[in-house]
DNA sequence: TATGATTCCATTTTT
DNA sequence: TGGAATCATA
């Protein structure tokens, strides 16, 4: 039973939803804590209360996160908290928290505690080993989408047998998935999907499993909610269902991962799932000015089918939203450099400024022009540092010495560098493996043995197994620093790449260098860490360190920005196929434009003091110029908390926003022909205006900016340039 | 085996 | 349009 408030964690500081989601005491709790409304204090400080107030064991508490960073962060705070009882915690991904408790107990389930774990790119090649086998025309059957469905089946909880559909498509999927699980089981390597569909197989179908993995913990917290799919959710249900001390937060207005199959219904009918599950909600937002919460309560209520919620908030009003309409990309790249050197005038660090947009291929005109100016900024989501080839090249080497079984990584450098291993040398080989349904590197140390491979061949093989057998040694006797460095060397990888001297093997160089550094870091860090556990936290922990230091500002996709906050947003272009987003054809599944506006809810929400959103009429998609429609979100912003600049496009056809009576249940206008965009406020050069000081005047030029300011050319008194919000059209 | 030509295709990506 | 990925050719 919970106390009395404790000495230690202070309630004070918790408004009543967050106070009574901390002091819930067992049993379900589900807790939809809307964006900026103190959610990571309300999990840390609930964790908190249960070890200090509770009497809970540290050790029999799970929290599990979706980041790497997210669950360090949260660490961090419960440090804070609780100080050194924290590191007793069970905090960190589905991922990490499965890979941990397979290496534990997996025996119990077949699996052997040394598997190796496969990236998608792994997966990949595996997938397509197994298409050439087959001899299937990976045109028509992309080894990715191959991937894809695997994945959607393990997320699914379906093995190949489970598997439904007699398309063609679906049998070659499932003929593949079935060899793929028997080569996987051979490399002894699981996919991402597999340690939660393992996971789920093993607590569902497994009673010894299930009593030593779900006897472990005695509360269970799950945050971003939203975002787990169904297997995930069979893993909670099943670690919860001894003692139901289940609590989940999250927030279905932030869902915006359902194309990864992230099931908005797992919080939606939690209350379902749980009968007897408390309801917490947490509607004061502690981040966003009240002009941009209004705007972006304004484009979250007109979702269907979400659980009823407000937000709220006792922050200043702020300034008004600014909505740009720009000439093309460039235009709108330009806007953002005019507004970046305006804010930096204004002494704002580059590092409180953001611009956000729906895809990658956005960033490069804005890149580019930033460059032009010198402007320091940071792309978020570009290539990871793990991923690069020459780093998973060395990776490859040292996961093959500690699962001989690795076939891929084997596969992936037995020839890299060149060292005369051909490929007709290779297929024949792996001929063999797929024959033994053995690895590849077993079956070559027996047919070099039994000298099925004869002349050159059979020399350059051997001399590859030495190698390998050399690198064993080098892992076991020495430290993980050194072993990379004997391992460039005698490798050649090193002399490979000083080789050539062109600037992107000089790049691979560098990178090899800062790669052996984090060797020796990480060895210096943690000394009685074996290799398998590096390349474990290596390979489920992708965060990109960022170098901090420099003021920079930050470049990213409104995914990748999903949890943070910044003073000053930028949402770029705001346009109808842009965001919301189309691909080849129209929304043929309503929920994916559902999804669109969650993801505008999401970038709006993430601005805390100023908000831009702009959008070009023109815009060169694939190489061809498209006129372009302003977005439907932009239509439906609160028309007094916003300042529209430029002149909006002649409408093709526009969208009319729903009103609210409109909204729910009858479902919001898709036809949107015919309708005027409506052109409310928007102040451009040559518009009348009006003033309530100087009277009538003529717009002279518009300049954007915090606040906007314009110049008009008043009849009575010349011209001025004064505030935008303070004109009226006339 | 390496380079250039060619072809294809085109969101979002927590692990 | 541009980039990646595969293919062709030396």
């Amino acid at each position: 039973m919970l106390g009395s408030p404790s000495p230690v964690i202070s309630l004070d500081s918790l408004n009543p939803p967050q106070r009574e989601a901390v002091l819930h005491d067992t049993g379900p709790l589900v807790v939809f804590a809307g964006a900026g409304s103190g959610k990571t204090r309300v999990i840390t400080f609930r964790i908190a209360r249960l070890i200090e107030e509770g009497h809970v064991r540290p050790y029999r508490i799970l929290a599990v996160t979706f980041t790497n960073k997210a669950a360090g962060e949260m660490k961090e705070r419960l440090r804070g908290l609780v100080g050194p009882l924290a590191d007793d915690l069970w905090v960190g991904t589905f991922h990490a928290i499965c890979a941990r408790l397979l290496r534990l107990h997996g025996a119990l389930l077949g699996l052997s505690s040394s598997f190796t774990i496969y990236d998608d790119a792994d997966q990949q090649a595996m997938v397509k080993r197994i298409l050439k086998e087959l001899e299937i025309d990976e045109k028509r059957y992309p080894p990715k989408a191959i991937a894809g469905r695997i994945n959607r089946e393990k997320q699914d909880v379906r093995g190949p047998r489970e598997m439904v559909g007699d398309d063609p498509a679906s049998r070659i999927a499932k003929e593949v998935y079935a060899i793929y699980e028997e080569r996987m089981r051979s490399a002894n390597a699981l996919d991402f999907g597999d340690l939660i569909y393992r996971m789920v197989l093993g607590l569902e179908e497994n009673e010894t499993f299930r009593e030593l993995v779900a006897g472990r913990f005695d509360h269970v917290l799950v945050d971003e909610f939203q975002d787990t799919n169904h297997a995930q959710f069979r893993v909670v249900r099943a670690l919860a269902a001894g003692h139901r001390n289940i609590c989940v937060v999250g927030d279905d207005d932030q869902s915006i991962y359902g194309w990864r199959g992230a099931d908005r219904r797992n919080i939606l009918d939690f209350r379902h799932t749980f009968p007897e599950a408390a309801v917490v909600k947490l509607e004061q937002n502690y981040r966003s000015t009240g002009r941009i919460l209004r705007a972006a309560n304004e484009i979250i209520s007109r979702a269907y089918d979400r659980e009823p919620k407000r937000l709220f908030t006792e922050n200043p009003e702020g300034q008004k939203i600014v909505v740009v309409a720009t000439q093309d990309e460039r235009d709108e790249a330009a806007l953002v450099v005019r507004s970046v050197h305006e804010l930096r005038r204004a002494g704002v660090p580059l590092s409180e400024i953001a611009i956000f947009y729906r895809v990658h291929a956005q960033s490069r005109v804005v890149e580019e022009a930033l460059r032009r100016e010198n402007l320091p900024y940071r792309v978020i989501g570009g290539q990871r540092f793990y991923e690069r080839t020459e780093v998973k090249d060395v990776l490859a080497y040292l996961r093959i010495l500690v699962n001989p079984g690795d076939d891929v990584s084997l596969l992936r450098i037995i020839n890299k560098p060149a060292r005369g291993i051909g490929k007709t040398t290779i297929d024949r080989l792996v001929a063999m493996a797929n024959e033994a349904n053995a690895p590849v590197l077993e079956t070559l140390s027996r047919a070099l043995d039994a000298n099925r491979f004869s002349g050159a061949a059979a020399k350059k093989l051997r001399e590859f197994v030495t190698l390998v057998d050399e690198l064993q040694e080098i892992a076991a006797t020495r430290g993980l620093g050194e072993l990379g460095r004997e391992l460039i060397e005698k490798t050649g990888y090193r002399a490979m790449l000083e080789q050539d001297d062109s600037p992107e093997s000089d790049a691979r160089l560098q990178v090899l260098g800062e790669l052996i550094g984090s060797f020796m870091l990480f060895e210096r860090d943690n000394p009685d860490v074996s290799l398998a556990d590096y390349l474990e936290s290596i390979t489920l922990d992708t965060t990109s360190e960022e170098d901090a230091g420099e003021d920079r500002l930050t470049l990213m996709t409104v995914h990748a920005a999903k949890g943070l906050e910044f003073k000053t947003v930028l949402v770029l272009g705001m346009e109808e196929e842009g965001f919301p987003y189309r691909g080849l054809n129209p929304w043929d599944d309503p929920e994916e434009l559902e999804e669109e506006r969650r993801l505008a809810y999401v970038a709006i929400t993430r601005a805390e003091e100023r908000l831009v959103l702009s959008y070009a009429r023109t815009r060169t998609v694939f190489g061809q110029m498209k006129l372009r429609i302003p977005s439907r979100f932009l239509a439906e912003l609160p028309p007094d908390d916003v300042i529209r600049l430029g002149e909006p496009q002649r409408p093709q056809g526009a969208y009319r926003p729903p009103t609210q009576a409109e909204v729910r249940p009858p479902p919001p206008p898709v036809d949107y022909d015919g309708v005027d965009y409506p052109a409310d406020g928007m102040i451009r050069p040559g518009m009348a205006v009006r003033h309530k000081v100087f009277g009538q005047g003529r717009v002279v030029d518009v300049r954007e900016g915090f606040p906007p300011k314009v110049t008009v050319e008043f009849r009575s008194v010349g011209r001025k340039t004064l505030v935008a919000s303070y004109l009226e059209p006339a």
